[in-house]
DNA sequence: TTATTTTTTGACCATCTGGTCAATACGATT
DNA sequence: AATCGTATTGACCAGATGGTCAAAAAATAA
């Protein structure tokens, strides 16, 4: 049995990996529900009796990816410095969100299925790291708009609006690839700098 | 049977409807793959079996609600009327689209769960209704930009960031939830008309 | 090498789920 | 009331799926 007291044998790490790896390819393409151990075990090239040797159950694998990804998924916004040039450091933000979109289309995807259910294996993990961050970020934004840096409106909307208007490219990938013009990422990043410097170049008066 | 060539009896319309609302409920909650014709069953009132008397099967029923709500999800953009006051004329479809995942959030899930998947079921009806219909709008905002009444940006950007900032409400709830401010919708409301405004006024030369 | 622990698997199971079907109940028409 | 098409259901089935387990195979330690 797997000891989770003592520390992973290098089997062990590669097994896990393979298997997480594996998982975050079907569980994005296909859901929660929508997803098998079977796809799984294919996927990762282990048979089904040994991923549950190293898993205790498909629950468990996606609970394991969710808490595992959720830091990679906030960074970008962790990095946000309240010492920075403001409307740099949100235009930052905006472009690293649309990276992510580009490089980790699966695990955009991956939370949106998971929140699109009513987040029931995540709710805690946004309770405990995602409220804190967007308050703390939330206030540094109201800052810079008290000092006149950034023109005034609602922070928190601020933030969903850029949340959505960035994940929008992986989570409805579908969609716009129907409506497709050339690299549409292209274009977003063009159109989303111009969206967030008019929105928020404070006016002089 | 029920027999598609003649035009259905009382009962008949009565209960598909009843089907087609229950379905509505356990799709855009659970997903396709997560949904259950037992749940649908309880859902509606009726049986199983009878279930499967008023259509063919799970995935027709799917397909049914899909679209049939199709007609009312693009109905905001059909209405876009380019004899309109341009900036006011967006701004109207931005709201229009905000009230609707306010009222109507069940059907933004359902959707959203589908073009997540890759929109298996749908892809046809993008190409044949969504497609031709955002060209049309696109062309109608680049005519606005050509006449100075508009600032000049991507149309199709803009229609996706209209898109996925007011969807976001009812798409993402569970987590806007956990971030609660008091009535967010309204909040979204006096955001949205400020970015869309501050994005499109034409800045005079 | 041998003993011991870790890893892997084939066979199996219980449950769930979409779907069938023959039989029954119902409702309108005569 | 008798008839006939419509509507409804209990019992059932086959395949999928999450998970178990004893035994075999590898790796590691002695």
């Amino acid at each position: 049995m797997v000891d989770s007291e003592k520390k992973p044998s290098r089997i062990q790490m590669r097994n896990r990996a393979r298997i997480l790896e594996a998982a975050l390819d079907v569980f994005s393409a296909h859901g929660y529900r929508g997803s098998t151990l079977d796809a799984i075990a294919d996927a990762s090239g282990l048979s089904k009796p040994n991923i549950l040797y190293y898993f205790g159950g498909k629950e468990e694998i996606h609970v394991t990816l969710l808490s595992q990804l959720m830091e990679t998924w906030l960074d970008p916004l962790v990095e946000m410095d309240k010492n920075g040039d403001p409307i740099e450091e949100i235009l930052r933000y905006v472009m690293r969100k649309l990276e992510m979109s580009r490089d980790f289309p699966r695990e955009s995807r991956l939370f949106a299925n998971e929140i699109l259910q009513g987040a029931p294996r995540m709710t805690p993990h946004l309770e405990a790291d995602l409220k804190p961050l967007v308050d703390e970020k939330c206030a540094v934004i109201r800052t810079w708009m008290e000092q006149g840096k950034l023109a005034p409106v609602d922070p928190q909307h601020l933030i969903y609006s850029i949340w959505s208007t960035t994940q929008h490219y992986a989570d409805f990938e579908a969609q716009v690839q129907v409506l497709a013009d050339a690299d549409p990422l292209e274009g977003a990043r063009v159109f989303l700098d111009t969206l967030y410097r008019r929105l928020l170049t404070p006016i002089a008066e």
